[in-house]
DNA sequence: ACCGTAGCACTAACGGTTAGCCTTTCGGAA
DNA sequence: TTCCGAAAGGCTAACCGTTAGTGCTACGGT
């Protein structure tokens, strides 16, 4: 599957981080609405619809790790050691995921999502998505009897707490204080009191 | 304040009800999509512009009663008898919510909601802002000794209640499931043991 | 060596949204 | 009562993201 980066793959590949990269860089440096896609496409040195067939839309060229992002959670609740407890591994990887995102390194990024509303709702969604994801990871899990409606709820809560944490002071502090209410939830919507 | 329904507030009333009543109905009866903005605005008898300074967006015009809801959120949580806990008082509000938006009535609407990307997207971040007043009126409630952190996210656990009711199988059994959990998570927030 | 396909380009257009500017009409102060 | 400022509405023209439609080229597997 993997194992063949074929001269095409590369390419492609190669095009859509030179996209992403020129198109952060214009954005970072005059402001997401004061440049147009034909611009980025232009300075990319690509025709606007390649650019197209590489991200679905403006806004998806700022958040190019989206689905490793995905990955990661899902990876949580899936490959985790069978006698190891869901919400402790969520936190665990929440924590990783915000002390990424709040890195030094990111906040330039993140200065320009949060200021610009079209970027703020995109990502919105995009958590939404991850939240689904995270949560038929969660029920496909067997014995661990929960309903559907329980699995989405803290996949939610767990997606919540990435975005408030996000924006607290105390990010690594806003995420305990989260995952505290979360284990209590999960504690709660546990298998009805098995016999 | 409200007590001058004048002329001027009237007409400006009824023009909004009428492009909103002409929007529905033309979205209802072709698809969103098939249905332009040029010819909302030809069909209410009135000028583009006209339809923008009333509704920010197209897909605002399918939720009229946007500020209606978020207003009964955040009196559920402000005006409420002194010694009425918060939570119960919150899941009683999303659960007429609930119950009004999965009444037959509302069913077309919401199915022509569920069934376009663009209003699920714009309900998502709707969701989102209502959640934002919600965690302003429980944080602005003196004597619950919360974090704001803690504020947020019961907010947000509430917001997420109605969503994910309205899209389950049985959504009053929805709620309460989901408010059992919002309850251990509320209780575990309290206000670090009041001396 | 060959063919199918995927990547990419170009042009044109569609549809939501806004700016600029003008007219009408109401509400309240003089 | 009169008059002015402001708000509502209108028209035109454009901007910008996005999408066909079409065709060319080059890589990858047979």
């Amino acid at each position: 599957m993997t194992v063949e980066p074929g001269r095409r793959e590369r390419k492609k590949a190669a095009t859509r981080q030179k996209i992403a990269g020129t198109a952060l860089r214009l954005f970072l440096e005059r402001g997401y609405d004061a440049v147009g896609i034909r611009e980025v496409a232009a300075e990319a040195d690509v025709a606007v619809t390649t650019l197209f067939a590489h991200f679905a839309s403006k806004e998806a060229l700022v958040f190019e790790q989206d689905a490793e992002f995905e990955q990661r959670l899902v990876r949580a609740a899936t490959g985790r050691a069978p006698d190891e407890p869901l919400v402790p591994a969520l936190r665990h990887e929440i924590r990783a995921l915000v002390r990424h995102c709040t890195a030094e390194s990111a906040a330039p990024v993140w200065q320009l999502i949060d200021t610009t509303p079209a970027l703020r709702q995109y990502e919105e969604s995009m958590r939404l998505r991850h939240a689904e994801s995270l949560a038929a990871a969660i029920a496909a899990d067997p014995g661990q009897g929960r309903t559907t409606t329980a699995c989405r709820t803290i996949a939610r809560f767990a997606i919540d707490a990435f975005a408030l944490a996000r924006e607290a002071a105390d990010p690594e502090a806003a995420v305990d204080e989260v995952f505290r209410m979360i284990e209590a939830a999960w504690e709660v919507s546990g298998p009805s009191r098995p016999a």
